[in-house]
Formats: C-alpha cells, sequence, structure tokens
DNA sequence: TGTACATCAGTGAACGCGCGTTCACTGATGTAC
DNA sequence: TGTACATCAGTGAACGCGCGTTCACTGATGTAC
C-alpha cells in the first residue's frame, strides 16, 4: 500500500502516459459497474494517481474524454469488420468466422465493447449521439458489404440498411447479456453459441426476404381499413 | 414562480400522492437525459416540492424506489403482452397487430420504456439484475406463446428461448433508437416500420429454422478440422 | 356536537463529505550557448 | 562538458456547492369519548 508515486518524468513521457491512464481509468470505472454519468473528474485522478488539478493538463472536462473512448473505442470495432472482410471464405463458413473474430475482439477489448454497449443509451447525450453516428456509419459499411451476398433486385437500400441494423444491434445485445451477468465471463461458450444461432436465424430471415413484399402487406391492409 | 405548497394533507391521500409522484419525478429526470445513478434524492425531492428528509417516509432509498419502478414497468410491458395474446388473429397478421399494439403502448408509456431500457445495461447492478430477471421470465412466457406457432419437432426448447430473446431484444433496441434519436418523437412511423420489418425478416428466419442445424454445421466445422 | 389525544407526512436546520475548478508553485527535462 | 533558461506535468491548498442522512419539531387529520 505504498503511496502513489510524484516523480516528474520526462515531458513526452508523461504527456503519453498519463493521458493513456486517464481514458484507461474510465474504462475501469465503467466495467466496476459506474455509468459514466456517474464517474467523477477525482475519482478518475485518484485511480490514475495524480491530483485533480492534473486532469487539466490532459482534458478540458470528463466529457472530452469520454467522446476520445468512442472514437477508440470504434476503431476497434471498426478493426474486427475490417478483419472479416479481409478473409473471403466460403458462404456457408461467413456466420461461424464472423463470430468466431467477434468473439475474439469482444474477449480482447471487453472494456471497450462494456463502454459502448452501456453508453450508448447512457446519461450523457453528447456521448450517445457520437455512439449513435458511430453505429450508423459501421451500418452503412455493413449494409455495402450485405448487398454483396443477396440477390440485389430483392433488396432496396433501406432495406440493407434494416439488416445491417439488426445483425450489429443484436450482437452488440448479445456482449451486453454476457457481460452483465457475470463480471468475469468464463462461460463465454453461451455467448458463442446464441451469437451464432441469432445471427444465423437472421441470415435465413434473409434468404428469404423480399423488399417489395412491403408494398403486398401495405395492399393487404386495405382489407382492414373502409369497406 | 410560485413556491411549492406545504400544506398537510389527509393521510392517506397524501402517502398515495407523495409516493406515485416520487416515482414519476424520477422517470422524469430519467427522461431529461439522465442515468439513474446519476439521480440524487435531492432533485427528486425538489421535483415533487417536498424537502429531503421526508422521501424517507416514503422509500428507504433511492435504490428501492428504483427497484418499484422496474416492477410496474414490467407489468405496464406484460400487459402489453397479455393484450396481444388476448384476441386471437389470422396468423399473416400476427405481427402487423403485434407491432401496433407494441407502439401504443410505447407510446403512451414512453418514460417506463425509456427507464427499462437505459437501465438495462445502467449502472446499478441491483436494478440491472432486476431487469434482466424481468426480461428472462417475459422470454419464457414468449417462448412458450412461440411453441404454439410453430412446427414442434424442428425446435428446441433452448431455441424457442433464443428467438424470444431476440425478439423482445431487438423491440427494446428499437424503441432505444427512436427515443434517444429525438427528445419528443414526432415520427414514430418510422419506429413502426423499421420494427415491423425486423420482426418480419426474424419470423422468415424462424419458418426456415431447423433446431437440428446445428447438428449438421457441427459435423460441418470436422471438415476445418485435422484431415 | 365538542374535546382530548394519537398518528404521521412533511419541515428546516444541521452535519460532515466529496465534488469541479482555480491558482501560485515546484522541479525534472530538453535546449541554446 | 558546463551553465542559464524555457517548458510544462504535476502539486497542494483553497473555494463554494450540492449531496445523503439525522433529528427534534409542527400541525392537519382521524378517532374515541
Amino acid at each position: 500500500m505504498s503511496r502513489p508515486q510524484k516523480r516528474h518524468r520526462s515531458h513526452s513521457d508523461t504527456v503519453i502516459n498519463t493521458r493513456q491512464a486517464l481514458l484507461e481509468a474510465v474504462l475501469e470505472l465503467i466495467s466496476r459497474d459506474k455509468s459514466f454519468d456517474a464517474i467523477s473528474l477525482r475519482e478518475v485522478t485518484r485511480e490514475v494517481g495524480i491530483t485533480p488539478g492534473a486532469f487539466y493538463r490532459h482534458f478540458p472536462d470528463m466529457n472530452t474524454l469520454g467522446l476520445e473512448l468512442v472514437t477508440t473505442s470504434f476503431s476497434t470495432l471498426r478493426a474486427m469488420l475490417i478483419t472479416v472482410r479481409a478473409n473471403p471464405i466460403p458462404e456457408e463458413l461467413i456466420i461461424r468466422r464472423s463470430v468466431e473474430t467477434f468473439i475474439t475482439y469482444v474477449r480482447a477489448h471487453r472494456r471497450q465493447f462494456q463502454f459502448i454497449a452501456r453508453e450508448s443509451f447512457g446519461g450523457v447525450a453528447c456521448i450517445r449521439e457520437a455512439i449513435n453516428d458511430e453505429f450508423k456509419q459501421l451500418e452503412s459499411e455493413l449494409a455495402r458489404d450485405l448487398s454483396r451476398l443477396v440477390t440485389h433486385d430483392n433488396w432496396s437500400e433501406s432495406d440493407l440498411r434494416m439488416l445491417a441494423n439488426l445483425m450489429i444491434r443484436s450482437m452488440i445485445q448479445i456482449v451486453n447479456q454476457q457481460l452483465m451477468a457475470r463480471p468475469r465471463g468464463e462461460d463465454d461458450d453461451e455467448l458463442i453459441v446464441l451469437a451464432e444461432k441469432q445471427l444465423r436465424l437472421i441470415a435465413l430471415g434473409a434468404n428469404s426476404w423480399q423488399s417489395n413484399q412491403n408494398k403486398a402487406l401495405s395492399d393487404d391492409t386495405s382489407k382492414t381499413g373502409k369497406p
């Protein structure tokens, strides 16, 4: 239980390390059951081992730090999707391989996924909006990818986005369910099975999807309308 | 800008009204972009117009109040599902009608849905767990319902739960996306369209689902294993 | 109908505490000569 | 190699504030006689 070190280190070293340590500290506190909303600046500096005032050498306020966490966490997510796309694989194995990559990334970046998942509905508007924007971009990218895997004339652009939305949000939901359920997940097998089944079911649905069926069903409602 | 009234009212009246007002105040504060984690007892009493100390006449602490909100909010959700089940309808219209009922309920109980959705991944462990338990129960109920709509021998019990999980969580996701996107949603039509499309796609997937295909695919992996 | 009493929701003052932010400062480092 | 100086991450004390919780109290209401 030694006191935190107070040595002064070289400029560049200190800046990089402390800055990083502040970001990490917030992720750590979030993974210890706090929402970003409820994390105090003093808690963060205490975790890092500096005085509260020193915080301002690195960030003007907590929200700015939070927004940077959004950016870096989504870099991770995006890197994952690039990995998935990088090695083209036989169509039957796409889902299995994608889920495997996904799981690997979640395991390696637990706290970042937890941050995104939790704060995407959290109490700080600017962070929530930043996360939402990133998700929308991710969905566009995935929608573009999916358009290559799919019989083209059955799929409108908005339906492809709907499908991408369903896929990404379902995966995030599953991560969250697992991360929330236990503090340190030994039991990630369940996660894999559930993720794979849900993605497979969505893929089956996508196979029988026809964008124009919506028109057909709009006509259908006229039955229930005025005589 | 008159001061809050300080009259003493009849016992029973006051107890019921103030208690209810405290619960409502928390929902109100949550819908004004706060996570439960970050709402203070004093804020709540200020909102209601009583002194902080008076809070303790009704709840021992904020968490107890939060847990009661979980219970009542899920009563609302459950009441909705009962409505959906109550009037049996032709199979082609099940999704449309379910979505319509769903939307009606969301509109009528915005803040409760927002509370559930936000706090289901929020920073207060006991509330998160309570919500998760309620969701699991809801999923069991829905799984039981779904087993009647589905060719039985293709569906294992765990797969039915997986399907129920996907359906319920997708709907919650959509509500959240909409509630988060705008402060007061005029634009609920998007919500209806998206919810309906995603449920329909999931239903299509369910139609072609076979529980035993997982076994088949397990054999499939052996191809990629040792020669 | 009138009086004495119990109940209890709400009051308001007080407490110690952790918060965000400020500011003059320190002292290790890198650079210029 | 040695000296003088600028830089700047981190210090530590101070500030006013809102927090949760406590407690003796008030006064409207319902009840017993």
